[in-house]
DNA sequence: GGATGCGGTAGTGTATGCATTAGAGGATGC
DNA sequence: GCATCCTCTAATGCATACACTACCGCATCC
């Protein structure tokens, strides 16, 4: 590689923010998600881990560490003489992961009811979701889709569940590609404002069962609609 | 490295069972994983990456995949200078994973009813509940634990949901080592037969609501009978 | 003309080398 | 006796070297 290009060789003089202190194959892993979420990286592109490596200015080694974690995130599949290839979401897939986001998200909903939580907590939400009255009546759809997010994120916190939330993530993230593309095509979102705040009113009044079905519903019929969509993509153009 | 053991040069001459030929990292993660569960790396146990590479006669590159994965999959803990850290489960722990489960086993359940099941694949399940009657009437708890593992993993996969699927299992394994400890610690598991008969039989009926309820309840029984027993034995011994 | 065999090559998987550094433990000062 | 600093070691993270092999294209053969 280049001896010419200086600053590679500290691992750790990077200056920035001065924030947490990524490695190598940390900052590969950060950076190569990042692409694929914002569609730099589209589906179906197919990289080899030499071109990576040049890309981000370091050896094969760490690249290869970040190409099995996004294997195991679902975002690409390694072909072993092809290189890594960014995957496509088809409808299918994307009805099983709304499945499994209704199921933690409709219990995340439940526990936050079950644990009670202060008024506080509570506000967290109620902003959100004004916040997504307020995009909604200003017609920006973009900043709607980031208080939706958020919502459901802050939800997730609520559940008190570390490690439901960070699931929970993880599989919001794989379908925020098809969110954001699927976005125009939806009606306006005005149903999803009104379940919202059903799903808020149920874990004020510490009701579980009712925060879990009223959540569930809320997100099948998200996925309906996102798989519907889908659908006729794929089987359209 | 000694060069004086021979069989570690070509890496596909292993002609174990003529399987699907693994990479030396998958080898690792397989064994090191397996260690894990069977508590062979008992929790708490410190390893540096030298000594598994040694232990596993490779050398430290596809050990530090795998420990990667491991660490991906909640099971051991990267600490820079110290190696890998097999990681031990507390009770809170125990009862985030078990949240986790209830979530998405009940959401199993309640998409194999949707989806309605042919009497084959009830049968399936029916032939594990007998399993575990028998085991509990032979008084064989390891049986029975094996064949209630299975009716788990078997309805899971009647949902016809494979990321599902595959995230339970992941989960399951976690819970694996505990389980086993706290086998001869709780009471006889009657009521959870009846549990799962109940299940079996909402999904037999395609009632999706009910077997969704039915399963969460039993998975919700388990957490807490689980959850006591190791916080009695944090606070205890 | 199509099937078949056969180098050649590019890409990968693994081993190894090297610079960096966290941390243990001893020495020193108070 | 205790804290602080310094040194030295061992483990790591990354780069690089190397061997293996799947695949591509061409040539040959039927």
């Amino acid at each position: 590689m280049e001896t010419g290009t200086a600053d590679q060789k500290t691992p750790v003089e990077d200056a920035d923010s001065g924030a947490t202190r990524l490695s190598r194959a940390d900052e590969a892993y950060q950076v190569l998600k990042r692409r694929i979420l914002d569609n730099d990286l589209p589906a179906g592109a197919q990289l080899l881990e030499q071109e990576l490596a040049e890309s981000l200015n370091m050896s094969r080694t760490p690249v290869r560490e970040a190409m099995v974690q996004l294997e195991r995130d679902g975002l690409v599949e390694i072909r072993p003489r092809h290189g890594m290839r960014v995957l496509p979401i088809s409808a299918d897939d994307m009805r099983e992961i709304y499945d499994i986001l209704t199921a933690l998200e409709s219990t995340a909903a439940g526990l936050a009811a079950e644990r009670g939580l202060s008024e506080d907590e509570i506000a967290t939400l109620d902003v959100c979701v004004a916040e997504m009255d307020a995009a909604l009546a200003a017609n920006d759809l973009r900043r709607w889709a980031r208080a939706d997010e958020e919502f459901h994120a802050r939800l997730t916190e609520l559940s008190g569940n570390a490690r439901l939330t960070a699931l929970v993530e993880g599989y919001v993230e794989r379908t925020h590609r098809v969110r954001m593309v699927t976005l125009t095509m939806r009606p306006k979102p005005t149903r999803s404002n009104q379940d919202h705040r059903k799903v808020v009113d149920a874990i004020r009044q510490r009701d579980p069962d009712r925060a879990r079905r009223t959540h569930r519903r809320h997100r099948q019929r998200a996925s309906a609609l996102l798989t519907d969509l889908l659908r006729a993509r794929e089987g359209g153009p």
